[in-house]
DNA sequence: CCCCCTTAGTAAAGGGGGTCTACTAACAAA
DNA sequence: TTTGTTAGTAGACCCCCTTTACTAAGGGGG
């Protein structure tokens, strides 16, 4: 046997990396990966033929037909009868995903005094909304709160639960354990796997303002190339999406942008201790006493004034990761307009040709419920692989 | 068993994402993910027997032997003999990768003026170096002299050449096109397709700073899982490295950060046509004139001031990211003093403690070779899987 | 010294996974 | 009709890892 050292050989990203443990790929894994490649399409594109599967994943037709009939078998996906138009050949059937056959439970905790739930279908569709206020409750009793409160979700869906996601501030890690989130007083708090075994479901949580990322890249159009958003609330948080999967962060803390100094001296004392960060200038309490009875005049040049630090602050990151969109996440009133634009120009200014020349700057396509949403994509890619 | 050439298959993450062609995965990607385990783990820890790779891979001793056989047939591994020292059982017999049966040819074309070459081994050790003065030559003129050059380097290799690698200042795309390095006049350059033509071998292109971050994580000893080089010279540049893999950008200029604004008002005119960029103030000629002539406490001064506007930069990009390391690449004499003090001084001030807690911003553990050594990471990633 | 135990490495059978080839089904157009 | 095209499936085959069982080669205790 000669020597072929000379090709290029298939190193999946990210799992060659010395850190994490070296992990084994098996034909099993591969078979995983091109089932939710399907469940992908049929979720993104709407239904399909099988051969059009075939083609749009370079699968053979027999493997696609396969790999259908188990999703059929498991009730994810259905025939749809045929493909209505007349061309040549053969009419196609139409597989879909059967985006009514499950649903998801999801729980947005960004609020300090509720927590926000609902009942979701498969495609992000809210079949049942309810919210709870917290009373103050931290700690373990809100995590009993919490559990109740996912019951009663999971008792008024229609349709089998497939997993619950929940968006919390915070810190946390990859195995949903909530590292810190003050307000709540957790600390290291394993939410999902204490829920998980409760509710006898799959449990995934993450980062409210992470998770609002997935939820523009997955049901919005963010670019999942690598885009930003930035979430304008009681704080001020972000998620970033480089390569269609959000930023961790060495300790979990990636995004937390809202405490970076924008004003070096002069600043307001922060939540955090701190002076002049950027919560204390963006975040809505802030710029609803900037702009407190102002004339329209001044108030746009108030909101100017945060853009400016707002985009001070972006251009570095922008140019270190190169995005090709930062969003905008809050009250349209007040972040749409001279905040917005000012915020843009700065960057456009601070960031050089090749960085800023594709760059977008609006407004997040998703409402109030970005963080729902958000909750559902991580049960949807926790639980099936699409996102 | 010939070339079975440049088949370039698909990376695992990212694969899911809808942006880029959703990419099937097969039995034998898992295999060759498996074998660029087995080479990983022995190029990093060195001499291993079968049983403990198994171990360590959590594959089987059968496919473990297997492998092992297909690398030793293909003369990039061997058999070292039994494992030193007393214990139960049948002595293990070592295997390792053979570091010295191929070589790597690696080039540096960061300088303006003469371009840096060498002939490494598999472990990144230079066997054989060159340089060659560019005597201003620029556009398809520096192609052929580039070419010229390589073909000198392979000739004075003592082994077979895996692959050459090229580290490129300015914005170069996955595929080695040369999108535009304003200083070689080149746009739109197929630096990587054209020279594997004329040489028949495999050639890999990445912007230097770039693979200076990937030099630094396989061969030194920064964490993969978040961090950032800045590399000072003529210019600024930076790379990124998050989860063990180099930040690309949406439009391949990922790490441009020499050329963020940081003086508002009264910076100097930088070659890009703007005024006050980072590179107007940190880059080596701008420290050395201003601190040239000084007394010493004068020219630390200056040198803290240049950090203090590094560490106003970088303190959003940390903060966004959660990067766990800052590493300063060049002159020790320049950046090794207050200078790197201050920007961490800095970043800690305008960072909050769960972002700087764990951060360390130290100078890079590789010396001037380091984007040669990135050069070579480049070709073992590309033909081996090792990084 | 012998027996037992442990560890290293390999051979053979088995099962998951995808492709290739060949076939049927079902239509449009000539 | 006939021809050509497209959709979908069946069977044979190859790749890849695992399970099981076996051999090889040591240590240690009685």
């Amino acid at each position: 046997m000669t020597t072929d050292v000379t090709r290029n050989v298939a190193t999946m990203r990210g799992l060659s990396s010395r850190l994490r443990p070296l992990t084994k790929v098996l034909p099993e894994h591969a078979r995983a990966h091109n089932r939710s490649l399907v469940l992908q399409h049929l979720f993104h594109e709407g239904p399909t033929s099988r051969a059009d599967l075939a083609r749009a994943t370079q699968l053979t037709r027999v493997t696609i037909s396969d790999l259908v009939s188990a999703l059929i078998a498991e009730g994810l996906v259905e025939e749809l009868g045929v493909r209505p138009g007349q061309r040549v050949g053969k009419p196609a059937i139409l597989v879909g995903m059967r985006t009514s056959a499950y649903q998801i439970v999801a729980v947005d905790l960004t609020d300090d005094m509720e927590m926000r739930g609902a009942v979701m279908s498969l495609n992000g569709a809210i079949v049942v909304r309810s919210q709870l206020n917290i009373e103050g409750r931290t700690g373990a009793d809100l995590v009993d709160l919490l559990a109740r409160f996912i019951r009663g979700l999971i008792a008024s869906a229609t349709q089998p639960v497939l997993g619950v996601g929940i968006g919390s501030p915070g810190v946390v890690d990859p195995e949903g354990l909530v590292v810190e989130a003050p307000n709540r007083r957790w600390f290291d708090v394993p939410l999902a796997a204490d829920l998980a075994d409760r509710l006898g479901l799959p449990v995934h949580v993450a980062n409210d303002a992470n998770i609002a990322a997935l939820a523009e890249f997955t049901f919005g159009n963010a670019d999942g190339d690598g885009f930003m958003i930035v979430t304008v609330g009681q704080g001020v948080g972000a998620g970033v999406v480089v390569d269609g999967s959000p930023m961790r962060g060495y300790r979990n803390a990636a995004g937390e942008i809202g405490h970076v100094t924008v004003l070096a001296e002069g600043g307001l004392r922060c939540a955090c201790g701190r002076d002049g960060c950027l919560e204390t200038v963006l975040a809505v309490p802030a710029l609803r006493s900037a702009t407190a009875g102002l004339s329209t005049q001044d108030s746009d040049a108030a909101l100017a004034s945060a853009g400016r630090l707002l985009g001070t602050a972006l251009a570095p990151v922008i140019s270190a990761l190169n995005l090709s969109e930062v969003l905008l996440s809050g009250p349209a009133e007040l972040l749409d307009g001279p905040l917005r634009e000012t915020a843009l120009e700065v960057i456009r200014d601070r960031t050089m040709p090749a960085v800023n020349a594709g760059l977008t700057f609006r407004m997040a396509s998703l409402d109030e419920d970005v963080v729902l949403s958000g909750a559902a994509v991580l049960v949807l890619s926790g639980q099936l692989g699409v996102s």
